[in-house]
RNA sequence: GCGCCCGUAGCUCAGCUGGAUAGAGCGACGGCCUCCGGAGCCGUAGGCCACAGGUUCGAAUCCUGUCGGGCGCACCA
């Protein structure tokens, strides 16, 4: 609850610098917090970029700025540095009576509103149903899912989607190894499905079909013909199929409930195909001239699209086109000729500008069907999906599902956003270029700049945890991580990481808490473990590659979510104490709070205590600010981050300042009004992360 | 070869649209429970921010190049 303030000051300095300095066009300017309390709360630095166009010393303009600024509500003084930034102090009892007083903070909280928001769309997690989810997914759906509660914040309607791949070769492949390897019957698969974890299982059958292939690369026909059967819908092949998918989307969800994630519309490429979106997707484009058949050389009978150059990543910097040095050949130097294939090099290189849409068999390919979903969402295809309630969620939250048969009455109006987030790692980068290039060929250049591919780096694991996970130690591997792999069955399953963390973390909430049953130690086991590996999948940058290790994620102390969890808990139990012992509630205790002396708050200059009640109650407003910053960057690391530093300075503060136990009144309460106010921000900071709190830990 | 990402303390990583002294966790070493819970707090040691240029009043941050690493560039998704 800064934002406010700073947009405040912010309006009130550019008028102040065009009455003063009759400036028309002010430049943009920022209004930063500086780096300590004694240097005030907000700093102005714009006295150095109006040194050069007024030929004046920073110092002299910061001067003239202070004085012609006048009195800003909330502002107690504004002081001219030496070296020319313009630092401000705000009046700090009324900061904090305005945060902390119900009636008064609502009236903050329409700051927020800021008229509705055009409708976003957010796909995450979409995982091939046809194993179990494992920590790479885990990233994509922390990611995703804290997006989502981000834009909410910001009070933006979004839409969370799904995508299933129900008809790809993943599911393809278990269904051989269903058939082929097994000899399974459907009843067969029933029966086993209902008797063992059936993602569990399919993680091991993958594994099993893919050495299977390798066995014999004449049986990667059958996998061909089963795809075909697949898209197809023809009998034995689409019926076990639909089962499959159905069980291990099912798992998925149940997965990711225990992560505190869940969906507004599963999309099934199935349905996309059945009500021939892409058909008629595929005929804009043909019309459009977007895509055409190519006739000869590698890629004959293929419809294919042509790579543009500037087809660059959706998410960053439309950058303007910068100057070709003129195309003079680069000398290939010196011994640099391939052993092989040194005759098709030139085709190769023009082929390369060309990407398959579809096959030259007739069958389209992924990027094909993701256009007509993209297409879809941003409601430009002129065809809609038919919906059925699917699952009902935590907190009566229903999901639907996309269905090419009968719909059912009391969908929502799905998709027709007006922006959209497809959460992918960054492998993908080069097809989600492909999606924004296929919409401004089409004469959709808004829906292109405003197709964003969230691209985050993959999660593999250390050489330890794939070693305590029973895989051999490839020999001739020098990476410093292994890559998780699905096809190899190689990854740790989030299910099985959930289980270990709620193991332990129940263990120690009962060694800590005697007094607990059994199901509350679990119940709160279960809410540390969830803490625990969703701040871990967030505390990293998304251009990190996180090497996981386990003995890493399993630790409850220094920066996790567990430390976040307890400080929260410990505001809680002040809170407690205080109703036991003294029988007054927070509302009690916070009576009168603004006649008190604020003497409390008063501790000021460079000799203050860094960790004092109103550099803890400052930083605790910053959470806005930090949100509204996230959502631009998409770097949830900053979140994390932030809600990390302010544990540690509440926990630091705990430890220096007494609450209960102070004696004078005015100061009991001021304090008591701070913790309550860091509590407030930091369970709202856990909450954008998933993140629950137990009452006790 | 082309494209994207990364290179910051012993290790793992932050550092947001350039701003005031470069941070955190872990590890190491040393302290702190008659007082609201020690999943905690305090302190010490540890950095040519890969390298070289450039832009700027100001660069870990922006630009160019070099070196080193990762990932993409399929009639897979």
């Amino acid at each position: 609850m800064i934002l406010g303030v700073q947009r405040l000051v912010h309006d009130r300095v550019a008028a102040a610098i065009q009455r003063q300095f009759a400036v028309t066009d002010v430049p943009a300017f920022t209004v930063e917090v500086p780096p300590g309390r004694a240097l005030g709360d907000l700093a102005v630095p714009v006295a150095f970029q109006l040194a050069r166009t007024l030929r004046k010393a920073p110092r002299a303009i910061a001067q003239e700025l202070a004085g012609a600024l006048g009195t800003i509500p909330g502002v107690a003084r504004v002081v001219a540095t030496p070296n020319g930034y313009l630092n401000l102090y705000l009046d700090r009892p009324a900061f904090l009576v305005d945060r902390v007083v119900p009636a008064r903070a609502a009236r903050l909280g329409e700051d927020l509103d800021r008229g509705p928001s055009a409708k976003t769309i957010v796909e995450h997690t979409a995982i091939n149903p046809n194993k179990a989810a494992h920590i790479g997914h885990l990233r994509n759906a922390a990611l995703g899912d804290t997006l989502v509660r981000a834009l909410q914040y910001r009070r933006i309607p979004v839409e969370v989607q799904n995508y299933i791949d129900d008809t790809g070769v993943q599911v393809a492949d278990v269904i051989v190894g269903f058939l082929e390897i097994e000899r399974l019957s459907i009843d067969e698969v029933r029966r086993l499905a209902d008797s063992t974890r059936f993602d569990y299982y399919c993680w091991d059958l993958y594994a099993r079909v893919t050495e299977w292939y390798e066995g014999d690369k004449a049986r990667l026909e059958i996998r061909a013909a089963t795809l075909r059967d697949l898209e197809h819908g023809a009998r034995p092949v689409s019926e076990l199929g639909a089962f499959i998918v159905d069980r291990i989307v099912r798992a998925h969800l149940k997965t990711m409930a225990r992560l505190n994630i869940g969906y507004d519309l599963l999309t099934f490429e199935g349905d996309i195909l059945r009500l021939k979106f892409w058909a008629h997707a595929f005929d804009i484009l043909k019309a459009q001239g977007a895509v055409f058949l190519q006739t000869e050389g590698r890629l004959e009978g293929c419809w294919v699209m042509r790579i543009e150059d500037e087809a660059d990543g959706g998410a960053d910097a439309a950058e303007d086109e910068s100057i070709e040095p003129s195309g003079e050949s680069i000398e290939p130097k010196g011994e640099s000729i391939e052993p092989k294939g040194e005759s098709i090099e030139p085709v190769k290189d023009a082929a390369a500008r060309e990407k398959v849409i579809v096959r030259s068999n007739g069958v389209v390919t992924y990027v094909g069907k993701d256009i007509a979903n993209q297409f879809w969402k941003f409601g430009l295809l002129g065809r809609d999906f038919r919906y059925h309630r699917f699952a009902d969620q935590a907190g009566g939250r229903t999901l639907w599902a996309t269905t090419s048969l009968e719909g059912e009455a009391g969908a929502p109006p799905f998709g027709r956003a007006s922006r959209i987030y497809n959460v992918i790692d960054s492998r993908q980068m080069y097809l989600q270029a492909l999606l924004g290039q296929a919409l401004r060929t089409l004469g959709h250049p808004r829906e292109a700049e405003n197709s964003i591919h969230f691209s985050y780096e993959m999660v593999a694991l250390s050489h330890d945890t794939a070693r305590q996970l029973g895989y051999p130690e490839d020999t001739g591997e020098r990476k410093p991580f292994v890559e998780v792999s699905g096809r190899k069955g190689l990854g740790v399953k989030v299910d099985d990481l959930l289980d270990l963390l709620a193991e332990k973390a129940a263990g120690e909430v009962a060694r800590r808490n005697p007094t607990f049953s059994a199901e509350e130690c679990r119940k709160v086991g279960d809410a540390i473990a969830v803490g625990a590996i969703r701040y871990f999948m967030l505390k990293f940058s998304r251009g990190t590659l996180i090497v996981f290790d386990i003995d890493e994620a399993l630790s409850f102390e220094g920066e996790t979510g567990p430390y976040l969890q307890y400080a929260v808990v410990r505001a809680n139990n002040i809170f407690q104490k205080l109703k036991e012992r003294d029988g007054l509630t927070e509302a009690a205790m916070l009576e009168g709070l603004e006649r008190a002396s604020a003497e409390e708050l008063a501790d000021e200059g460079a000799e203050a205590d860094p960790h004092n009640l109103w550099a803890l109650v400052f930083e605790a407003s910053r959470l806005d600010d930090v949100v509204d910053q996230v959502v631009r960057s998409l770097e949830f690391s900053v979140l994390a981050k932030y809600a990390f530093g302010l544990a540690q300075l509440f926990n630091a503060f705990y430890h220096r300042y007494s609450i209960l136990n102070e004696e004078r009144a005015d100061r009991r309460q001021w304090r008591a009004a701070g913790v309550a106010y860091v509590r407030q921000q930091l369970s709202r900071a856990l909450d954008l992360m998933g993140i629950g709190v137990p009452a006790r830990m």
